[in-house]
DNA sequence: GTGGTCTAGACCACG
DNA sequence: GTGGTCTAGACCACC
């Protein structure tokens, strides 16, 4: 429902954490101005230990994505929205080109890795990103 | 047979190497039966450890892909051809879907992921592909 | 009397709070047997939480600067004019000290950190203070 | 003698780290290209935890002031040198100002400031920065 | 309640 | 050997 992490994908759990945050930013999903989820909170809801959200949190003070208001929590920028639409572009498109990149460079048929990609783009749901629970809630 | 590694991208050099031999079984370009440079050989050229060599060869041996002729080096098994080309499709198939899976879960538009695609592919291949124009343009 | 609060400048709200008063009472803008205004009447004028006025309060109590007059509010002391010029120049001195100290420690040519201080404290005085010509001039 | 850490300095352990190495690369006396030492040697030789130097490390990579060699340690980048010495004069300033702000706000006279001044500077002894111990040691 | 820092110790991938 | 990540739990200052 909220906030999916996949403990063995890659990536790391924190840098998970700092990404899902950047894309709701940029698809509105998190507005400027807003609270996040304080880092107990959220660390008990996706059952990772505080000290990892903090981790991804303190990433996203120093990308001017949120900022610290003392003993209250982090708030959203006014610079935010457009900072993270920039910055999924770029992570996107990055790994988008690395596979590509790849795929092409493994010597297989152009038209076969053409055909992988429209098997894939068409066999994923283009499920709208679960929201990031607020402080409210 | 030449390799291209590249340090600082995101695979380790190992794993780097032992794709880069899979692509190349895969695609004829080094064939059964044939004889991958030795260990230090290859470490010397692409200036990496020789450790790390190693490794890669120990992966490529337990794939079933090389076995050691001691004494004289690794060869290609028979197998290798058909073996690399199902690895290579399956290795190709799992990034690009991940890298998709992704681009789909950032909420990027999904008609803004297939022009990044397409973007992407034309440059690579050098053969421009006609893209859809966007509202944008 | 009017507060500058600067809510993102190192030291704490609390303490910011804490030397202003020092600093007016040092200054005699506010004179001993004054009182200062109440928690919530200042916290409102310069926006902050109450709690953390009262713990500004309570510290300078603790000083021996305001006294508590029970259902009325708090006193500056007798003694506090004194105290707080004493403690004026020990807090300004050990801060300059401090970045002073910093300024030598990071092997800076002791002629540039001088040519620094003299720029800001002319910058920050309003009256220009020759400065040394550098060769790079 | 090597690399002096203050615990109770109002500066964090991490911050610290990261300082002292930026004013050594600033003086030159960590060479660009040089390795700096790894982190559980730092954290013995200093006895703070390596987690606590690994934090100060990560700041520095993030800086573009060193770059991981997997598997081998840190090396410092061929920008560095400039960086450090442009964030050596910007950290340095920004704590003379404010320091000095501090002290004129304090209605202190300004004479009075100056003498300050004075006084602790030629207090200070421009002794050399420790070198900070090389892997080599 | 909030975030920030530190110690501690484990595990991993990499070279 | 190297750095990177994570869990764990403690302590702090701040609001």
């Amino acid at each position: 429902m909220f906030f999916r992490i996949e403990p063995d994908s890659g990536t790391s759990i924190f840098e998970q954490i700092v990404d899902q945050v950047i894309f709701r930013v940029a698809s509105g999903s998190l507005p400027a101005g807003g609270r996040i989820p304080s880092v107990r909170d959220l660390a008990q809801r996706i059952t990772v230990h505080p000290n990892t959200v903090a981790k991804a949190y303190q990433e996203l003070e120093r990308k001017g994505i949120v900022v610290t208001r003392r003993g209250l929590g982090m708030d959203i920028t006014a610079e935010a929205p457009e900072l993270c639409r920039r910055l999924r572009e770029e992570r996107v498109r990055k790994r988008l080109r690395a596979a590509l990149q790849e795929a092409i460079g493994s010597s297989l048929p152009p038209e076969e890795v053409r055909r992988m990609v429209e098997e894939e783009l068409s066999g994923l749901n283009g499920e709208p990103i679960a929201r990031l629970p607020t402080s409210a809630e």
